[in-house]
DNA sequence: GGTCTCCTGGCACTCAGTGCAGCCCGCGTG
DNA sequence: CACGCGGGCTGCACTGAGTGCCAGGAGACC
């Protein structure tokens, strides 16, 4: 007889039943009251696999964030000279939101075990950390030369992954309802703005701004509609002002 | 015989023996080469008494950070509604780099050891972590009420947080010689700039730039200079544009 | 069929962290 | 002075995470 027959799910390999396994547990019993005993006799795998799939108990509540990590390193290794980064970071930041979003159910159960649990919430960071590495080297390499070209990396990158866990943890603690990537997008447009140069900006035109130059030259007024999207008007004024 | 006669410099108390004899070992051995019984037995102690000082093996490395949290916590807490509070979280931020720079040489070997120790690096983050979020709430308590005001509390937050270890972490890769004092300042400047509202609002105001709602509330009007930096024009466009 | 190899399981071990019980020492009191 | 008492220290035993090692088994390849 062949082993499907024993276990019916047996086409995702241990390491999804590992992870299904302690999920359950986690949530009936708690992290700390489940063993990787309870873990492993629940999966029907032996101890000895656990540590094969997973180097600590930690590790299976993010199963994911490695390849997502992996991911975004590759998604900045892959930019060019032609993106401006400062939005090419918030893009890659975009990257967690969506695994995230892929499985909220799942996302936010992890949320609660991670806000209870210590031992959880310091792994984590350190998970958190190596994301914003990934950001603050790509932006060290697009900002060498810069004057402070290592700090502004680094404060942005830290920025933008506070943006994105800000928004990331409302929509969490908002049990998954909502658009979590309009509250990102609206986080992360935030950071933009601070950060991203004036000549970076894209020109698009629209009539959504007007603005002329002052009488003497030295003043520029610029008059627009209250709910026009700042970015439009920013490219108005850009265009006005031209200077690169 | 009194035990104070065996160890002659018994006054400090036994916490300070067991830093001592575990960043002896630490340096010499390493960090995870080097177990609890080494350093009791090195301190003279028993291993019981170990946890009773620090919870943790790692807690060790670290012994002064927690009263550099309570006193920043309290440094906060003892402010009132007239510090501006982007300057204020700078100010807070200062207090930890006073407490490196108070033993510079201490600094340094643990800056050695957490650099190259990943369970260190992932203690680091979780201390560094509760920085950040004593300097977020407060924050978030003086922006209450302004649209996006935890955003912007946790964004500004992060970058403080981010200016202070860039700065810091420089000078410590530098062998604790130069001015830290110096090199922290000139970050925080840096992040000071970006985000301090009432400074920023009225040097614009004053010459640069006035913003007021039209008749009806539907045009917003912007008169700048013509050679104010565009993102600080964006700055106070983005006021206006989020009160309404 | 035989062998080779990778994956798995089980065993034993180290070490961090904790609960418990005993011990010593200073201290107040009769 | 003797006695009791409370707090801090110690040793002991225990749980549980993480690791090294080796044996067994299933599939691949010859």
């Amino acid at each position: 007889m062949s082993s499907s027959s024993a276990v019916p799910a047996a086409k995702p390999p241990i390491r999804d039943a590992l992870v299904a396994a302690a999920f359950r547990l986690f949530l009936e019993r708690g992290f700390e009251q489940t063993t990787v005993d309870d873990i492993v006799a629940l999966a029907g795998v032996g101890r000895r696999s656990f540590f094969r799939y997973f180097p600590s108990k930690e590790d299976v509540v993010f199963p994911d964030h490695e390849g997502c990590l992996a991911e975004m390193t590759a998604f900045l290794a892959a930019s060019g000279p032609e993106h401006e980064p400062v939005r090419r970071v918030c893009d890659a930041a975009r990257l967690v939101l969506r695994m995230y979003a892929e499985n909220p159910a799942f996302s936010v159960q992890r949320y609660r075990l991670t806000r209870q649990v210590p031992g959880l919430r310091a792994y984590e960071l350190s998970v958190v950390w190596r994301y914003e590495r990934a950001l603050a080297e790509y932006l060290r390499g697009r900002f060498a030369g810069r004057p402070d070209g290592t700090l502004r990396a680094d404060v942005i990158a830290a920025a933008v992954v506070a943006a994105h866990n800000n928004a990331l943890r409302s929509w969490l603690r908002s049990d998954g309802v909502g658009d979590a990537g309009a509250a990102v997008d609206h986080a992360l447009a935030y950071v933009h703005r601070t950060y991203a140069r004036p000549a970076d900006a894209q020109a698009v035109r629209s009539g959504a701004a007007g603005a002329g130059p002052g009488p003497d030259g030295d003043v520029v007024v610029v008059v627009s509609r209250r709910d026009a999207p700042l970015w439009r008007v920013v490219q108005e004024l850009e265009t006005v002002l031209d200077r690169s």
